[in-house]
DNA sequence: GATTGTAGGTTAAGCGCTTAATTTAACTAG
DNA sequence: CTAGTTAAATTAAGCGCTTAACCTACAATC
């Protein structure tokens, strides 16, 4: 059986209250008693049960985790950035993957808070305001990667994604292509409609346009689906020589596609992604893509909860960070 | 503030005891306070804290999922199994990343105990054997894509890692490759040892040889460090016509080796990997692999784990899956 | 009509810990 | 020598829940 503070006390021969002052390093103790029951939790291999000291107020020192896929690169650097920042502050992560629906994400919720974590931070889109207004009244919360679809002032940690978008726009004028098409997530995904929004509004200042045909969205696999939908935009009459994809997975995708009907990367048309992941490095051709400094985000996410939930002041509502155009073999100068 | 079980209690007119056993559906009530205590959970919008329920001796509903790293996508993959089949059967997951450390992992399993997680599914090297040992006494573990280092009945969900490297072998030496070496992780991780244990057996058994200069392991980062030994393998007097890696990493580290020295894959030298993770799909040449079913791992060891902690008879101790082949671009006839 | 059952509750202890309030002992000052 | 301080430790209440044991009507049985 696993010591409790009561088999400490009664080892120590002291009250339990004496040797949760040591625990806490609060309270009066003689050193002397403080060493005499450090030794015996050494003995008794006491570790204090995290989940009775959270019942009397003290936190639980974990926090939970909302991304839309834990499997999708982009998401699992994510996590490991938020979970080793974590760790270096003395917190665990738990783990939720919403696959973007509503449903799933609020079930989450809802059991994070049963399971009164200390915090949360969402990656993933929140369509449902009141929820999200509520949640916010009971429970710290930092936006990482998305955007809240509320006026709400809120800790967010994003990148410019508008700024993103134009990034790539901009890359492909410079590259003289300006019959494009975007592949996108679908449309609750505030990332990708600020990604379009980017790329569009660059596109109209050259002059350009791009019409709704142009942009196709995916719900759920993203590979899958990304691939099919990028079918259908190479297939329609007077083809894109170039599209913009809104994450690697879709402009993977969308290579394949491209394979598939023969088309040469970026010979025939010229492909750009968005996250920068692992995948954008090992592809055929490699992957122009937008990067995000994922580490860094992370990283900034904990830090901005931990702050708020230890009762300082937030540093900062919002954290802008500049994505950056990675150039690789996948785009080239319009034939 | 958060509704209580008191809370109700006194807005039903009834004793928490009442609302307790309405809660878990057990005890004696009539049907009729049953649905007025409802009601008033309803209207309070009351959720049972999981903490204070576990402190009674319930469960916490949570299971402890140790990786090295979950943005390795095999892992990651493996993670986002679990957490499916977790959520699925009323878990979440907390996960933890120990970079094969021996350290890392320590910490986290002793800080999991802290945490009262009804379970552990180890997927990392547990080399220190007492650890394990004690730490098997205090809770339910169930090992998934690894090996204990431990003769201890453990339950285990592990690909036949033997059969997986024997099945490398056969691939090469049907493409007459001979000369072949091995990118393993370092001795510590069980599977890089029976990978490489399977290889050169089938090897030996064709009458070669497998010299361990031609063996290089790597520490930490595999991507980095993958290509710098592969570089050294491919230097070589002698140059070894195939190399096989221990996992997809690692072959994508000797795919850039490939690369850089300006030798052409499969025409030069021919690569296998290992997971079939999403990665060897997209690579250039895309990459013959060992597969791995990482969703039915994940699953299996979730399944085998809570039947373990509801008291249920394990069904088997050991389950051990069958890897598969699958041939890409990067491996052909040696010239 | 006394006995037994039983459905439908309630009481109260306890899970492992924190913390404010209190007690005790030792010491200082006048 | 006594009142007043202070340091060191204890007492006890409480966090939100579960559960065994107990109580109370009321109906059924002979």
């Amino acid at each position: 059986m696993k010591a409790t503070i009561y088999d400490v006390a009664r080892e120590a021969g002291v009250s339990i209250a004496a040797v949760s002052q040591v625990i806490n390093g609060k309270g009066k103790i003689s050193e002397e008693r403080r060493q005499e029951i450090l030794q015996v939790m050494e003995r008794l291999n006491y570790r204090p049960s995290v989940i009775a000291a959270a019942l009397t107020g003290k936190k639980t020192y974990t926090i939970g985790l909302l991304v839309p896929d834990i499997s999708n690169p982009f998401f699992s650097e994510i996590a490991r950035a938020v979970e080793d920042q974590g760790d270096h502050r003395g917190y665990s992560i738990i783990m939720c993957s919403t696959d973007n629906k509503m449903e799933r994400a609020e079930r989450y919720l809802s059991l994070m808070l049963q399971k009164s974590v200390d915090g949360l931070i969402i990656g993933t889109g929140m369509e449902n305001k009141e929820a999200l207004i509520k949640l916010m009244k009971s429970i710290p919360v930092v936006m990482v990667a998305r955007e809240a679809e509320t006026n709400l002032a809120m800790q967010t940690v994003i990148v410019d994604d508008f700024v993103g978008g134009s990034l790539a726009a901009r890359h492909f004028l410079e590259l003289k292509h300006s019959r494009v098409a975007v592949l996108a997530e679908k449309a609750t995904v505030s990332s990708s409609r600020e990604r379009i929004r980017g790329f569009r509004e660059t596109l109209v200042q050259a002059g350009h346009a791009l019409a709704e045909s142009r942009i196709k969205a995916c719900e759920d696999d993203l590979l899958k689906e990304g691939k099919e939908k990028a079918l259908e935009l190479l297939q329609q009459p007077d083809r894109p020589s170039a599209i913009f994809c809104c994450n690697d997975l879709l402009a993977i995708g969308t290579l394949r596609a491209a394979k598939e009907l023969g088309l040469r990367v970026p010979h025939d048309v010229s492909i750009i992604g968005f996250d920068n992941t692992i995948l954008a490095t090992v592809t055929d051709p490699t992957l122009t893509t937008v990067a995000q400094p994922t580490e860094l985000m992370g990283k900034m996410a904990v830090d901005s909860l931990i702050q708020k939930l230890e009762g300082q002041p937030p540093a900062e509502e919002r954290v802008v960070l500049r994505p950056e155009l990675i150039i690789r073999q996948s785009t080239a100068v319009k034939e």
